[in-house]
DNA sequence: TTAACATATATAATATATTACATATATTTC
DNA sequence: GAAATATATGTAATATATTATATATGTTAA
């Protein structure tokens, strides 16, 4: 899996600038894939180059002209071999285990303070989740199968973060509010 | 948190060649931070030529002779303030989650296969970490912290699996297996 | 005994990603 | 009226990471 791939995915629901295109992908996709804009568009411009996408020219008078950019029938074809021949492997990276996992020595209080922060922007996270939740159709898979998938990558979004907050808890308990 | 943090946090328990790093890091903190071992080596590199490792060679006869890395006073220093002074940001990327929402038109037999075979290896991943945790000592935070709290990121770790399985089975269920 | 695999250390080429810089207008807030 | 923020598009410099290549020995299994 790769941005191209993701990027693919987004402009096959219909055809999007790039701005758009991050701005979608920070409010659906953006917690399992995240990319910054620089990346979002020097990965179209080579997409164009491969003729994978192809980008049509809104000039506006006053506000910056648009590129709006549109899958091709090669590049539908290049998403559906790619989502099938992917290996599935995570690639995550988690600070705050890391921290520790190294930083026992910074010492009760420290922990303290720092999983009850932690905690308290889960939470706001969960809650941002929920609400994005609500706008959205949960349909049965036989009825629509996408729907269906799309609806579940969010709920695996809320129940990881159901998690995370748990495991916080406990921990807080165990040394102490 | 980079990858030069996580080195300096290994080192700091112990001297380690470039080889033990790898395959240690694979066994504990690998689950939320991996690196390949190019990487391990040219940031072994960079962190010596900035005073924050140093290293002795231990010369074999016969087998490739070996680099045994330590920390220094400045690396120690180093490691603490990155601990420190970190955003905790996770950065995360999930295939899976990725093809699920742009895949659907894949159709329910090709998810059902997927999802299947997604859950066995989680499965397998679940039961490596539970044999982990065996062999490490669960101790409580006022006795000994860093043990405590490099138990819990384990424990995160089996916690993350057992969700993963069950959001897993969910949707297998919902789909027909 | 031959092949395969694990140990051990790296470099080179390439790909990917971040941060900072750069520009320009519209809208909202103080 | 000035400042801040959002919209909108990009480049440059740098940092980080992956894959392929290279070398050389020890150990294990067919």
């Amino acid at each position: 899996m790769d941005l191209q791939t993701v990027i693919l995915g987004f402009l096959n629901d219909g055809p999007l600038t790039g701005y758009e295109l991050s701005k979608r992908m920070d409010a659906s996709v953006g917690f399992y894939w995240h990319a910054t804009h620089p990346q979002i568009y020097t990965t179209l411009k080579s997409l164009a180059k491969k003729g994978l996408v192809d980008f049509t020219m809104e000039y506006q008078s006053g506000a910056p002209n648009k590129k709006i950019y549109s899958i091709t029938d090669a590049g539908r074809d290049a998403l559906f071999r790619n989502l099938q021949s992917e290996t599935l492997k995570d690639e995550v990276k988690i600070p705050l285990l890391v921290a520790m996992y190294f930083g026992g020595e910074l010492g009760p209080q420290y922990w303290r303070e720092l999983l009850a922060n932690h905690l308290d922007a889960q939470k706001a996270v969960l809650e941002q989740y929920r609400s994005l939740c609500e706008s959205l159709p949960q349909t049965d898979p036989d009825r629509d199968l996408k729907q269906f998938l799309r609806y579940k990558t969010l709920d695996f979004g809320i129940g990881y973060q159901q998690f995370l907050i748990r495991w916080l808890e406990d921990i807080l308990k165990e040394i102490g509010e």
